[in-house]
DNA sequence: GGGAGAGCAATTTTT
DNA sequence: TTGCTCTCCC
């Protein structure tokens, strides 16, 4: 299945046979990077390295699966579970540092049954946190609040460094929110995603036995995506390899796109100051793309000015074609799209060679519904969709409160699911009880009979409740550890009476109790998968699962999904929507140029999936929050030399009424010399009448092309 | 205690 | 436009 490694380059050679000290992979986009990895992983095996001894790190669970299946394509079995002892380990940061925790869970001052909070759990704490700290959500939104908080943990920076660091009232604010957003997470004994790795790095820089064991432990470290690592993932790294250097890390400064997650470029480029002996190899040759694909990449590229130059190498012959297209709004564009695909098709092409990548999440629905129209098997590659069912959050919540009895979030959306007549005044008073006693809501559920402020119907329904929980762990090892996740699935499922509540239901509910099966059978094969695996272990991995770990090659459709989660994907054809201003760069990231190259990236990234036919859109109108909005064309399609279908006469406008109150402007034709004050002098490309919104599109003398509104711009003749 | 309906806000990307 | 929360009423 995997060639061998005479058919790898010189530079690829160099890269999988240089074991010793730190090394660093500059690998462009179709660089055959992963072929590298794990010929790597293959050649020190074979060189007498114990597997365990080797840790590779990837970005989602989707890679080291697919990491882990390449090692045993060379018939390295006992790479095959990250979990088993005799095998490498290859997982996500966010694994590796779980997988650290529990370890020394008594260093990082952690109980090691600790629940892993996602979004939804997090945003429930920070609402908490804001009204415990009596701070106005409208001014305050919890999700803005999470992100600060978030970007603090990424930098390393805890409560209490943060504390002295606090000028302004909106860090003051932050910080008092901080701080109980920590009280509510350890009160709940739970982490966050971030606190994975943040307590991760703490752990290692403060306990050095620790440090030294793992640099015992793992005597080869392999991080792929390195330009996406953030200052903890940094520093656990640093420190997992301190005592003996041998790290090779992978990645492209040009596909860095989670900036706003914390990522800082930083890390790779400065990559040979923090080890001086590094040894660089660049793999630059790219094997995927047709010439025509990567001349369009490079050209837009380019316009960064925050990189370090690069070339891309084509090795591949030129393919079928690199297409623009002009749609009036999104339902013309999905159409157009469904017309290609069906060619596509007749020429041959499988639907799992096909993918749709757009900016944000909610433009899949065009596409869907002419997809279901022309009945065109499709999969959206939205993973967490199925997790984030509330029948199935239900029943795993009764699982974590098995597990962690202190997961009171978990606990609160069970009490009464279904309904058994535990309401809001019983569990007000409970909680009353908890905090005066000190002791957990759970706690406080098998003794209900103490609670005085409780009437006897309540007493009763609490101690039936804390009873049947009890029931549920009985069976269980008191460790956890060899027991049968499905099985105590599915008497959980029974037993809490929600099957009966699903099974008596509406066709709705026939579905949900279809989602249940599916998670139980997921369960199933966890189980199978698995020999050491426990209860805790299963709840902390699925917590783990992200949005692109669910695409499936094999399912023979196409595949739509976002942008930043068609990392590390290729097709044979690629379709990328949506190239407008606002959307593709988002309007978020339109004021600060950094913020615009990062879209840059993106859309470089989006394009350098495609292996033989891309095809780029956009739509003059589009429907945003029900409203049809006027679009601008993306600057990025006058960087890559798109004016052919830009350029096309505007016929049918909607905003006629609108040009004419504008006449006194309109005389900005192509070709017009203007002067801007800050970018200069500079020539029109085009000019889009919109009334007192027009906008010109203007090629400055810099070599960048700006899109502005012309009443803002300060843009005059020449 | 529970459900239905009205009114309201918010709308990027994800481990 | 959607999806969420809060309130009111049974």
């Amino acid at each position: 299945m995997e060639q061998s490694a005479e058919s790898l380059t010189p530079a690829q050679k160099k890269a999988v046979y240089h074991f010793e000290g730190p090394l660093l992979v500059l690998a462009g986009p179709g660089s055959g990077k992963t072929r590298v990895i794990t010929h790597r992983i293959a050649a020190l095996i074979e060189a007498g390295v114990y597997p365990s001894s080797i840790c590779a790190v990837t970005f989602t669970n989707r890679a080291a699966d697919e990491m882990r299946q390449r090692v045993i394509a060379f018939g390295l079995r006992r790479a095959q579970s990250s979990r088993s002892a005799g095998g490498a380990h290859i997982s996500t940061f966010h694994s590796l540092c779980v997988r650290i925790l529990r370890k020394y869970a008594e260093q990082a001052g952690l109980r090691e049954n600790f629940s892993i909070y996602n979004g939804a759990d997090q945003k429930s704490c920070m609402k908490q946190a804001l009204k415990d700290c009596e701070i106005d959500s409208t001014n305050f939104p919890p999700a803005r609040m999470l992100d600060a908080v978030s970007l603090l943990k990424n930098a390393l920076k805890d409560v209490d460094f943060i504390k002295g660091h606090a000028d302004d009232f909106f860090t003051k604010v932050v910080v008092r929110l901080y701080a109980r957003y920590q009280e509510i997470l350890a009160a709940n004994n739970a982490l966050d995603f971030d606190d994975l790795l943040l307590k991760s790095a703490f752990l290692l820089r403060d306990w050095p036995d620790v440090r030294s064991e793992l640099n015992q432990r793992f005597k080869f470290m392999l991080i792929d995506e390195y330009q996406d690592t953030n200052k903890a993932q940094y520093r656990i790294a640093r420190d997992m390899v301190s005592e003996h250097g041998n790290i090779c890390v992978t990645g492209d400064p040009d596909q860095s796109i989670y900036r706003w997650r914390g990522a800082d470029i930083g890390n790779i480029l400065a990559f040979e100051k923090d080890w001086p002996d590094a040894t660089v190899v660049r793999l630059e040759e790219n094997f995927r793309s047709s010439p025509d694909i990567l001349t369009i990449a490079d050209k837009l590229i380019s316009f960064n000015i925050r990189r370090k130059a690069k070339v891309l190498i084509p090795t591949k012959p030129s393919g079928r074609e690199v297409a623009f297209e002009s749609c009036d709004d999104e339902t013309e564009e999905a159409l157009s799209i469904v017309k290609r695909i069906a060619k596509l098709t007749k020429q041959g092409a499988g639907l799992n060679d096909i993918a749709v990548f757009y900016r944000v999440n909610a433009m899949s629905r065009a596409l869907e519904e002419a997809f279901i129209e022309c009945k065109i098997p499709y999969q959206i590659v939205r993973g967490v969709e199925f997790y984030n069912r509330k029948e199935i959050r239900d029943l795993i919540a009764y699982l974590k409160v098995l597990v962690n009895p202190r997961d009171e979030k978990a606990l609160l959306r069970i009490i009464n699911t279904p309904a058994r007549g535990i309401g809001k005044t019983t569990i007000q008073r409970v909680a009353a009880y908890a905090g005066v006693k000190n002791v957990s809501f759970y706690n406080v559920l098998c003794r209900a009979e103490k609670v005085e402020s409780l009437g006897r119907a309540a007493k009763t329904k609490l101690a039936n409740f804390a009873k049947m929980m009890e029931e549920f762990k009985k069976d269980e090892n008191p460790d956890g550890i060899g027991i049968n996740v499905a099985e105590l699935m599915e008497r959980v499922y029974q037993g809490s009476g929600m099957a009966a509540e699903l099974r008596a239901g509406t066709s709705e509910q026939g579905t949900a109790a279809d989602n249940v099966n599916e998670l139980i059978n997921s369960a199933a094969r966890y189980d199978k998968i698995s020999e050491d695996g426990s209860l805790l272990d299963y709840l902390q991995q699925i917590s783990l699962f992200s949005d692109s770990d669910a695409y499936d090659a094999s399912r023979g459709s196409v595949a739509l999904m976002s942008l930043h989660a068609a990392k590390g994907l290729e097709f044979e054809n690629v379709f990328i929507i949506g190239l407008e201003e606002g959307i593709l760069p988002h309007a978020r990231s339109s004021d600060n140029d950094e913020e615009l190259e990062e879209e840059r990236r993106l859309f470089f990234v989006g394009i350098t999936r495609a292996k033989a036919g891309l095809y780029i859109s956009y739509a003059k109108h589009r429907l945003l929050r029900g409203q049809l909005t006027r679009t601008i064309p993306s600057q990025f399609l006058y960087e890559i030399d798109a004016d052919s279908v830009l350029s096309e006469p505007e016929q049918t406008s909607y905003y006629q009424e609108d040009s004419q109150v504008s006449d006194t402007q309109v005389d900005f034709t192509p070709g017009q010399l203007v002067k801007h004050e800050s970018f200069g002098f500079g020539r029109v490309k085009e000019f889009v009448d919109m009334g007192e919104n027009s906008v010109v599109v203007v090629k400055f003398d810099t070599g960048q092309t700006k899109t502005l509104m012309l009443k803002y711009a300060g843009i005059s003749k020449v």
